[in-house]
DNA sequence: GTGTCACTTTCC
DNA sequence: GAAAGTGACACC
């Protein structure tokens, strides 16, 4: 017998082998992970086919090492969802499913360890004096024995976890490989209520109408039902998915729930609020998944969705490929964020791909977003998706912050007194929120003291020597940091070209704010959090509840003060520098600007009291603040798709990039020139738009230039076509360092 | 001889 | 994409 198995590697083809003995013939299935030698290293890889032949000559093939069998296969729907992403995105199947495994699997060397008997044996035996007479005590004992087992090792969990009785299944494959005590297999027959004897039952809010109507909605979802669940900040989506989530899994016990969030930062948040809504099922049924997690921590959570034992699974963009055997619904809050495109390595869309999963198993998704992107609007306006709308707050008398714009122009024009960039409207706004004890907001879209260090007499400009890029400059840590490849420099005295000692910070970032701020608005408390103040795990968590905690009068802060979080004693939101997003080159900026300003406005007043909003600018009369101010999301949606309609973009066209980078500029856009050039002996891309080879707008990072090319079509069928055919090609083509193709990409 | 650089080949 | 293999050249 021969296996088939996807190795994590660019080659796109499975690799066969050799099952050496009659248990690895035996025991193989497609699903199961197996250590096989690679080249001069052992790798695990995924078996995808079990096979009678293989076309190799039989002196090529080598034998497998091990085979995984403590660990149940993935199914095949899982195997069909790897291969499908790994088709779309132009990957090898073992590139898309093995780093979406735990790392702890993909390290054979552990799995004996993990496995280890002796391990087993040292931790049953409490379980075994401990375990009492009587049914609820003995429950209590094993529950603790379990908690004592899931704080130890990851497959050890596993087996504790197999000791609640809804595990049955799970309890018999361990029997099965001779390793659970007869005590655990006694403890199976434990009623299920013992897990969580004395959870308090939750209080439910009254739903209003819309939400009635979205619960009802999915609830009755026959089938694959793509939802778009369009509602205001502030409009109760989350009790709309709690809801929704509570219908499924009493309509069917074993059921699996998938929430996305965009960001980590909102993982607690979402976590503490189904875990007080899910009270009733025991501790282990509701995990997390994000990369902030501990190696061992995150093993455990996959292995819980794996067997079935999570009901509900919470995490970022990497969740989306999760096992999950039960799956029976997904949610992606906020999903026009941005951050569910994955940056690096396979770039998936984590919401397209939870469509395509939603599809595939025939079960309801919900996309919900205050504002929507503009593809998945388009997808409701096209009747694809069923548009649900939560118009108005939630909460009684909480009502859509005022917008003001404030002419920046004209206060200059006027005379009128400003702050380093703040302006008088906007400080008087800040001390009068003070007075009344309410808390401000102010949103910067720009970490680090000053984006610029600039010398008067000469014009020099500090750069980074391994970018094309300005540092930034730092003033906390008293240094000039890349924000493109983290190289760091001591601010200079005076300046490196002339020798001037004037040399001054030029332009803002929140850094610089922060000190402003508690100049010009004195007694005030300011905290800062962006990706700097968050370094360290956990911080996030703790500068956010300071903020709860009311020891915070003015938060000044990137994006990540925007998302999600409830302050409830905010009244006032601050916008600072947004106008460069207006007129960039990229045709998503605007969308995405509008998002992040509704999205931080919706910070304002959410619990009575009255919110404003200030937006410092120099274009008062754009359209895009027009509709911000009268909070018209669907007036900028539809203004929005009638200018990329008439102008071939997307949603109206799909796109893929082929970037390159290459020693030189010249021989990353040469590369892409033969590339573009392959397209003609290519019959699909007959329906393709080839553009021209064009540098990237930081044409260099880390001493490599970076250049690409956009090939667009109307007919996704045609895309994807045209960049099969033209993958084999460009691997034919040389002179370049490294290249890569994107499909849909989001930044052009 | 051997170090190292640029480039190609192999990976079941 | 990483590691091993190849040939060319400089160096003592």
């Amino acid at each position: 017998m021969f296996v088939r198995v996807a190795l994590d590697h660019p080659l796109p083809t499975l690799f066969d082998y050799r099952c050496a003995t009659p248990d690895i013939a035996e025991g193989a299935v497609p699903g199961m992970l197996v250590s096989v030698p690679f080249g001069k290293r052992h790798v695990v890889g995924l078996i995808c086919e079990v096979t009678a032949h293989s076309e190799l000559p039989a002196e090529r093939l080598k034998a497998v090492d091990n085979l995984c069998t403590a660990c149940p296969p993935v199914s095949s729907h899982w195997l069909a969802l790897a291969a499908f992403a790994a088709d779309y995105y132009q990957r090898g199947l073992g590139e898309v499913a093995l780093p979406a495994l735990p790392q702890a699997l993909r390290d054979a060397s552990r799995w004996s360890r993990l496995f280890a008997p002796e391990e087993r044996y040292r931790l049953t035996p409490e379980g075994r004096t401990a375990l009492p007479d009587t049914l609820p005590a003995r429950a209590t004992a094993l529950r603790k024995l379990a908690q004592a087992l899931v704080d130890s090792d990851f497959l050890l969990a596993a087996d504790a976890r197999a000791l609640h009785p809804k595990a049955v299944a799970t309890l018999d494959t361990w029997q099965s490989a001779g390793w659970v005590a007869l005590d655990v297999i006694e403890a199976a027959s434990v009623p299920a209520a013992a897990a969580s004897p004395d959870a308090p039952t939750p209080v439910l809010p009254t739903l209003t109408d819309e939400q009635t109507a979205a619960v009802e909605a999915i609830r009755g979802a026959d089938g694959f039902a793509p939802f778009l669940l369009h509602g205001v900040t502030g409009s109760g989506k989350t009790e709309v998915y709690l809801r929704a989530l509570a219908e499924i899994l009493a309509a069917k016990p074993d059921a699996q729930a998938l929430v996305l969030v965009p960001e980590i930062n909102l993982t607690p948040q979402f976590e503490a609020a189904f875990r007080a809504r899910f009270a009733a099922l025991d501790g282990t049924a509701i995990v997390t998944l994000h990369s902030g997690l501990a190696e061992g921590e995150r093993a455990r959570h996959w292995f819980a969705a794996h067997t079935g034992r999570a009901h509900i699974v919470l995490g970022t963009r990497l969740a989306v490929l999760a096992s999950l055997p039960q799956l029976a619904i997904i949610v992606v809050d906020e999903e026009h964020d941005p951050a569910y495109k994955q940056q690096e390595g396979l770039r998936y869309s984590a919401r397209d791909l939870a469509i395509y999963r939603a599809k595939q198993l025939g079960v309801p998704v919900v996309l919900g977003s205050a504002t929507p992107s503009l593809e998945s609007w388009w997808q409701a306006d096209q009747g694809r998706y069923k548009r649900l709308t939560l118009s108005r707050r939630a909460v009684a008398d909480a009502v859509l912050p005022s917008v003001r714009l404030i002419d920046l122009e004209e206060e200059r024009r006027r005379g009128r007194a400003s702050f380093e960039g703040l302006s008088g409207p906007l400080i008087a706004s800040l001390k009068a929120r003070l007075e009344r004890g309410e808390q401000s907001l102010v949103f910067l879209n720009r970490r680090g003291y000053a984006p610029q260090l600039a010398c008067d007499a000469c014009g020099w400009v500090a750069g980074c020597p391994r970018c094309s890029a300005y540092v930034v400059l730092h003033k906390p840590e008293r240094a000039l940091r890349c924000h493109h490849c983290g190289w760091e420099a001591r601010i200079p005295r005076s300046c490196p070209e002339c020798g001037n000692v004037d040399i001054a910070p030029m332009g803002r970032g929140t850094q610089r704010v922060e000190e402003t701020l508690a100049n010009a608005v004195p007694g005030a408390r300011v905290l800062r959090i962006d990706a700097d103040s968050t370094r360290r795990k956990g911080s996030a968590q703790a500068l956010f509840s300071d903020v709860h905690a009311g020891e915070v009068d003015i938060l000044v802060g990137t994006q990540m003060i925007a998302k999600g979080h409830d302050f409830q004693r905010v009244s006032l939101v601050g916008v600072l520098n947004a106008d460069t997003a207006l007129f960039s080159h990229d045709f998503r900026a605007s969308e995405r600007l509008f998002a992040q300003l509704m999205q931080v406005s919706g910070r304002a007043g959410r619990a009575g009291l009255p919110g404003e909003v200030l937006v410092q600018t120099r274009y008062p009369r754009h359209a895009l603040y027009h509709a911000l101010s009268r909070h018209d999301y669907v007036g900028f949606a539809n203004a929005t798709l009638a200018e990329r309609r008439d102008a071939h973009l997307p949603p109206f066209v799909y796109q893929a990039l082929l970037r390159a980078e290459g020693r030189t500029l010249e021989a990353a856009l040469a590369f892409l020139q033969q590339a573009a050039a392959e397209l003609a002996h290519i019959p699909a891309a007959a329906r393709v738009t080839v553009y021209d080879a064009v540098p990237l707008t930081i044409v260099k990072v880390m001493h490599v230039h970076r250049a690409q090319l956009l090939i667009e079509s109307a007919s996704r069928a045609a895309l994807q076509a045209t960049l099969h055919a033209w993958q084999p090609l460009l691997r034919g083509l040389k002179g370049v360092l490294r290249w890569n193709l994107e499909v849909d990409p989001l930044d052009i």
